[in-house]
DNA sequence: GCCATTTGACCACG
DNA sequence: CGTGGTCAAATGGC
């Protein structure tokens, strides 16, 4: 974790000079004729400048080490949110809140492929929010009872960046390749995959591999969205009000993207430390669609 | 034909 | 009643 510590220590001095600058900028706001005038206006650009590319350098840093925040949030929990019971059968509606306990929030300046199998259910414009928020939940939420899900969200203040936030945790095991789990044979000591294998008829391997894929590139998809058509916000003269342009579809094999590879792959190992997001993949398998900026 | 995503509707909660 | 979370029919890709 030298790299990492060697970040800190970045992000810190970035944070200490952009403090410093601060001051500085205060004295002068403070005395600006003591200063002179034209002169106090020209430091007070100077600083702010400073303070800018103190706080961008500072930002740059905590980017590349992949995890921003992990706040963990409390959510009250009615335990069970049984809502009743589902009345109107051939209506939809017996459906319940969210009843996991507490959330996870991370947030980074690229969508990190937590290893998990998502499926995204819905997606909301939230009020005072420019951008949509996207529902998932773990793909096994059926096969596996797996009740984990989370939301994503584009950072209103900085649209590079996406805050996740996770909701209950994983019971599924996380199958990170069809070629790991057909080639691993029971023999060797990797067999926590297909033990577990035994209990359970998997419906699609691809389907999951798919969707990491497809997971992996979601940032770019968002960004297209929101740069090329934002078709939610500005309806696009030439067409009616959606024009939705394959949202998150981009169907894998779509990686049209060179710069999706190798850069800074190994950094997002080096997350961890958050005991929420257990990624019990197989990095060497699962790297490659962590796609840095 | 299967399956994931889209998207409008439904519903719980404050 | 407004907002946000979830559902499920429709849609589209493979």
């Amino acid at each position: 974790m030298d790299n990492s510590s060697t970040d800190l220590n970045r992000a810190i001095e970035g944070l200490i000079r952009g403090r410093e600058f601060t001051r500085r900028l205060k004295e002068i706001i403070k005395k600006p004729l003591v200063v002179g005038g034209e002169v106090a206006n020209i430091m007070a650009e100077e600083l702010v400048a400073k303070i800018m590319e103190s706080f961008s350098e500072t930002l740059s840093v905590i980017n590349n080490s992949d995890v921003i925040v992990a706040t963990p949030v409390e959510v009250k929990s009615p335990e069970d949110y049984s809502s009743g019971s589902c009345k109107s059968s051939d209506r939809r509606g017996c459906y319940k809140r969210r009843k996991t306990s507490e959330s996870n929030i991370k947030e980074s300046s690229d969508l990190v492929d937590d290893g998990h199998a998502w499926r995204k259910y819905g997606q909301k414009q939230i009020l005072n929010s420019t951008y949509p928020r996207h529902y998932f939940r773990c793909t096994h939420k059926y096969d596996q009872k797996c009740q984990a899900s989370k939301q994503v969200q584009k950072v209103q203040d900085n649209p590079q960046r996406f805050r996740t936030t996770y909701y209950g945790h994983h019971t599924c095991k996380a199958f990170p390749r069809v070629s790991q789990i057909i080639l691993d044979s029971p023999m060797d000591g990797n067999s926590n995959y297909i033990s577990f294998d035994q209990n359970h008829a998997f419906p699609s391997i691809k389907q999951e591999t798919k969707e990491e894929v497809v997971f992996g590139f979601y940032p770019k998809i968002e960004d297209q969205i929101q740069s090329s058509s934002s078709d939610y916000f500005l309806p696009n003269d030439n067409d009616h009000d959606h024009l939705t342009p394959a949202t998150f579809e981009a169907s894998g094999s779509r990686m049209t993207s060179p710069d999706v590879m190798s850069s800074g792959v190994y950094s997002s190992c080096t997350t961890t430390s958050n005991d929420n997001l257990e990624i019990d993949i197989d990095f060497e398998e699962g790297l490659w669609n962590f796609d840095q900026v």
